[in-house]
DNA sequence: CTTGACCTTAAAGTGAGCTTTAAAGTTAGA
DNA sequence: TCTAACTTTAAAGCTCACTTTAAGGTCAAG
């Protein structure tokens, strides 16, 4: 497989894809008589889990360190722990989204009690005190 | 109060918040006669406000435009759509989270599934496999 | 009155993750 | 055979979010 097909099956960019071999993250390429790369049918999967993995918050780096040069050189317990590592830190996130969302609509619940009665700058400044100071995780 | 104190108070580095003073982001500052920052207490919230819309996944010019210049600037109105519209912003990071972090389980799930009895090379394989095709969203 | 901890600036540097450019070679189709 | 659409390379450029550097000014304590 050429790397116009292989982009177009990705849907990533070719210079994206001569980016990552460049740096080492994507080892499975050779060469065709003419200089052309040439691509195995493996390539797209290890190419959609780095898409993934950086969509799950794996940089560059923690992905080369992980995947494997090809795919029977996979280490188990090492992906793992990285995988439930990256879980741990998704959940930490929910749970400070979920705190901030909870905030926001109470205060948009608040602003709501008090419409147009009181000053419209002092409700906002104490509206944001509340946000901002509720912040010190 | 002063630069340092105020990334004392915040946590962040005196050049950070000179940095978002430099991009328009911070504007509640005022000199003294010796030239030296001085900012109002409110500038401690605005700064947490900041710390927290990058957690919840806003860029510094997406946060820009959603700040006002100054606490009081901010429109009842305004206000409440910046709110409601941000806690839609939430919802969709706590989607896309969901997302990533079910993609993960269920790969951890899969490989735990078949521990040490079947060849490596072909679980991983197999496991990478249907990363790759899970990811066409 | 000196020391050291603060503060100031503009400009350059950093690192991640790319894209763009330029100049060239290759190939498939009419 | 010509053309248009591929492919190659190294190097430079870009955006974001900062930090670092260099060269200086200010201030409180001893």
């Amino acid at each position: 497989m050429k790397i116009g097909e292989l982009a177009k099956r990705t849907g990533l960019s070719a210079s994206k894809i001569r980016f990552y071999e460049d740096i080492g993250l994507l080892k499975m390429v050779e060469r065709k008589a003419n200089g052309y790369r040439s691509y195995p049918k493996e390539a797209e999967v290890v190419l959609n889990l780095i898409v993934s993995g950086q969509q799950a918050g794996f940089s560059l780096d923690e992905l080369k360190a992980l995947l494997p040069a090809d795919l029977s050189g996979w280490q188990h317990a090492h992906l793992i722990d990285a995988l439930k590592q990256k879980v741990m830190d998704i959940e930490q996130l929910q749970a400070k989204l979920a705190e901030n969302k909870q905030r926001l609509t109470a205060i948009l619940a608040e602003i709501d009690a008090k419409p147009d009665d009181m000053d419209c700058a002092d409700n906002a400044k104490r509206v944001l005190t509340q946000m901002g100071l509720k912040n010190d995780k």
